[in-house]
DNA sequence: ACTCACATGTAAAGAGTTACATGATTTT
DNA sequence: AAAATCATGTAACTCTTTACATGTGAGT
């Protein structure tokens, strides 16, 4: 499952632009899926030249011809072929923790920064999905409800796991001198 | 924070050859960073081309020469260096929960599966912490048991919130017929 | 007899991120 | 007047994954 596949999967909400997918990533799919421009359209382009998806080029003054994309019956085999698979990834990839291992060689003002910083972002990422909530669910299929619960079950327990247990942390941490 | 930076981290704990520092990705880091020899071997070769390692190679009959490496004065600063990174990621790359958001598509099986094996993996990794607090736990330090504390707070939120809440999600899956 | 642990490495392929390139309209 | 939104795309770079390549010794 990659960007292509996701793009795939997204569409059959309904049609959009490359544009309409990067915000529909950021707002709903970024806690557990990141894609950036630079992955969405050549994704897109792709579909298109193997007919999984359609492209509807709508001109516009001054901004380039908006691409609305919609989903073939052959695109809807392949996502349900990609479905199908059993064993589907969860990956985390965490510099913050792989800095933490190593708590011990970094100051107490060091580790402070780190953990505060993780906490705001763990708070930003909350009011995301308080947003979410409060404005898509309805329209939203009960797939998208339950990724939204687990991201947030996820971010509370790692913000309970910090405050609970980083001041111990917090006392193990090197002196301020580097000699 | 890449995999050369972990590899400099890691000995700072002692001595280690590439194979022995897969060991540890293995054991301790692999829930949220994880590498192969494809990246770990090529990683120790680019840090003793800088100087931040030294490699000793002891030879060995059969096998090839066995290279430990020990970190330098100059990689410890290169590792402090990126230790002073106040905000260093936190990433999930989740296959699974980009499955479960078109759980609307899949039959009631497919969603099971996909369900019953992520709690699979899920308490395999339990399984991996048990074993790392039971046999490494006096050996490390305080940071490594903070990350096996926030990675077992994580699994078992997921574990809990797939167990209250899948079946709910499988009342609104797809028929088995893909017409 | 077979498989697991030990032990290192390269090369190609695959995927994503970042920076660049352009420019009008709407909101603050 | 500045900033954000709309709107698409390419190219270079970075990084990881996978497959290949080789071979001994110990345990089951």
């Amino acid at each position: 499952m990659d960007v292509k596949t996701v793009c795939l999967g997204m569409l059959t909400d309904g049609e959009a632009s490359g544009y309409d997918l990067k915000k529909h990533f950021e707002s709903s799919f970024g806690h557990f899926f990141s894609a950036g421009y630079g992955s969405i359209y050549p994704a897109l382009a792709s579909l298109a030249a193997n007919g999984l998806v359609n492209c509807e080029c709508i001109p516009q003054n001054g901004k380039p011809d908006r691409k609305v994309y919609s989903i073939t019956p052959a695109g809807r085999d392949v996502l349900l072929a990609e479905l199908d698979k059993p064993n589907p990834s969860h990956k985390v990839r965490s510099e913050f923790l792989a800095t933490i291992c190593f708590a011990h060689l970094m100051t107490a003002d060091q580790l402070a920064t780190v953990l505060n910083n993780r906490i705001a972002e763990i708070e930003s990422y909350e009011k995301l999905f308080d947003k979410f909530e409060h404005t898509r669910m309805h329209e939203t299929p009960h797939g998208m409800h339950f990724t939204v619960g687990i991201g947030r079950a996820l971010i509370l327990a790692m913000k309970k796991y910090i405050q609970e247990n980083g001041h111990e942390l917090q006392g193990h941490s090197a002196a301020a001198a580097n000699f």
